[in-house]
DNA sequence: AAAACTTTTAAGTATAAACTTATTTTGTCA
DNA sequence: TGACAAAATAAGTTTATACTTAAAAGTTTT
C-alpha cells in the first residue's frame, strides 16, 4: 500500500493507537508533544496533527490547546451506526420491499412529540402510520409525524407509491437528527400489524429531525421481532 | 469565533453542507471539484479537501478519485454512539454505583460465544455474570464470556470489589469492537435478577472485543426495563 | 492568600507546492 | 467492433512555513 519511505498520516495514527493498544501509555497518561513524535517518526509535524485529529475524534485520545495529549482517562466504546432507508435496508438482505399506508391524519401533536421536538406549544401535524414489509411479511412499522409548516409538499402527497420515509430522506436532508433506542412490549394492536404474540419484545428507533431549528419529523419505528442493529459489518 | 478573513476548514464544510441541506444540490448530484471550490471561495485547496474529508465520514458525501464528489445518493442516518463503562452511565445519571457478582465459572464456550468470536472450534473461557446497580436497584445485567488466553489476569482475580467491566476497559484495550443491539423477552430468571416481571421487553446489547485478531470478551448487557440509549447529548 | 496580570506552551489553522494514485476517457491497433 | 494502452483528471498525500488561540504556569499586585 505504501512503496514510499513516507509515513502516511494514517500510518502514523495506527503507530501511535498501537503504542496505546500495547499499554505503553494508559488511561490518562500524557502522550509526546505532536512535534516530538513527528521528529522520532520524521514526518511532518502535521502529520502528526492529522493523525490525532482522527484518534481525537475516534474517542480513543484528548487533545487540549497547551494542555497535550492524553490517552482518554475514561474510556468508552465509540461506534458509528448507519441507519439506511428501509426500502434499502431490506433489499440489501435480499428481500422484496413492499409498504402499507395504514393510516394518514391531521392532529394535534402528543406531549410525546411536543418533547421530541422540544416545542412549547402544542401544534398540528401530519401522522402517518405505515408499514413496511420485506416479502410480504411485517418488517417494520413506524408512526410518523410531519410538520407541514416545515414540509408543506407533504400536505397533497400521494404515500401509497412512495413512502414517506423515502420522500422525507431523499427530498428534506436536515441538519440535526437526534436517536433513542429501547424496547417495547407489543400491545394487542401492534402485535397483529406485525404478525406477532401479544408481549413479544419489539425494537424501536425514535428518531427526531430538523433543519435549521425546523421540525421536520419524528418517526417511531418498531421492529419485528428478530430485528437487530449492527455496526461496522 | 472567527476575526480573520481566512475560512476555516470547518467553514467551509458547513458551507458545503449548507448549499446540500438547501437543496442546491440533491442525491446523486455531483459537486464542482475542490480546486474550483477553492478558488469560489478564495482559500487553498488542501482546506476544501479537509471539508470534504469531513463530509465524506459523516457519509454526506461520496468521494472518488477522478470521480469527483457527489452527494450521496442513498442517504444514510449516521450517528456516533458512545456505550461509556457502566459505573460512569450509572453516575453521571446521578445514581449510586455497586455491582454483584453473580456467578463465575469456567465453561466451553456455547456455540453462540464461538459465532461471535468467529472462532470454529470449542474453547474453554472464563464466564462471568453480574449485575450492575443503580441506587441498589438493578441497572443491567451482564453475562460476559472472557478468553483467559488473551487476558490470563483474569483467572486469579477478585472481581466483587472491581467489576469485569471495568477492569478489562481500563486494561484491555481493543482494536476492533462489533456491537449487536436488539429486544428480548425476560424469562423468570431475568425477571428476578432485574426485578421486574415476566415477558417484559429488554434492551439488549451484545458487545464482542478483539486485540488484533485475538478475542478479548463478550458480553450480553440485559438492561432493565425503561433503559434507552440516546445519541448526541 | 487571593486576584489580576503576563508569558509560555502546545495544539489548531491556512497556504503553496509538489507529488501519488485510483479511475475514467480517449486513442490506437487488431 | 472490441481489446488494450496511453493520457487526462480529480482526489489524496506530505511538507515547510507562518500564524492563531486556548490554557497552563508563572509573576506581580492587592
Amino acid at each position: 500500500m505504501n512503496n514510499t519511505s513516507r509515513l502516511s498520516w494514517k500510518a502514523v495514527r495506527d503507530e501511535i493507537h498501537d503504542a496505546i493498544l500495547s499499554g505503553r501509555y494508559g488511561p490518562g497518561d500524557r502522550l509526546p508533544r505532536d512535534a516530538d513524535i513527528a521528529q522520532e517518526m520524521s514526518c511532518a509535524r502535521s502529520t502528526v496533527q492529522r493523525a490525532m485529529q482522527d484518534l481525537s475524534d475516534s474517542g480513543i485520545v484528548e487533545r487540549r490547546r497547551k494542555g497535550g495529549t492524553r490517552v482518554r482517562a475514561e474510556p468508552v466504546t465509540r461506534t458509528t451506526l448507519d441507519i439506511p432507508i428501509t426500502r434499502r435496508e431490506i433489499e440489501q438482505k435480499g428481500g422484496r420491499y413492499t409498504h402499507q399506508l395504514i393510516r394518514r391524519t391531521e392532529q394535534t401533536a402528543p406531549r410525546r412529540v411536543q418533547a421530541a421536538f422540544e416545542l412549547t406549544e402544542p401544534r398540528l401535524m401530519l401522522r402517518v402510520e405505515a408499514l413496511h414489509l420485506s416479502d410480504a411479511r411485517p418488517y417494520i412499522f413506524e408512526d410518523r409525524w410531519i410538520d407541514l409548516g416545515t414540509v408543506p409538499e407533504m400536505r397533497d402527497m400521494d404515500l401509497t407509491t412512495q413512502s414517506a420515509n423515502e420522500w422525507l430522506v431523499l427530498n428534506k436532508p436536515y441538519s440535526r437528527c437526534d436517536l433513542r433506542l429501547y424496547a417495547q412490549s407489543a400491545d394487542a394492536q401492534l402485535a397483529e400489524l406485525l404478525d406477532t404474540t401479544v408481549g413479544a419484545a419489539l425494537f424501536v428507533i425514535e428518531r427526531a429531525t430538523w433543519i435549521d431549528s425546523a421540525p421536520i419529523t419524528t418517526v417511531k419505528s418498531i421492529a419485528a421481532p428478530g430485528y437487530q442493529l449492527l455496526t461496522g459489518t
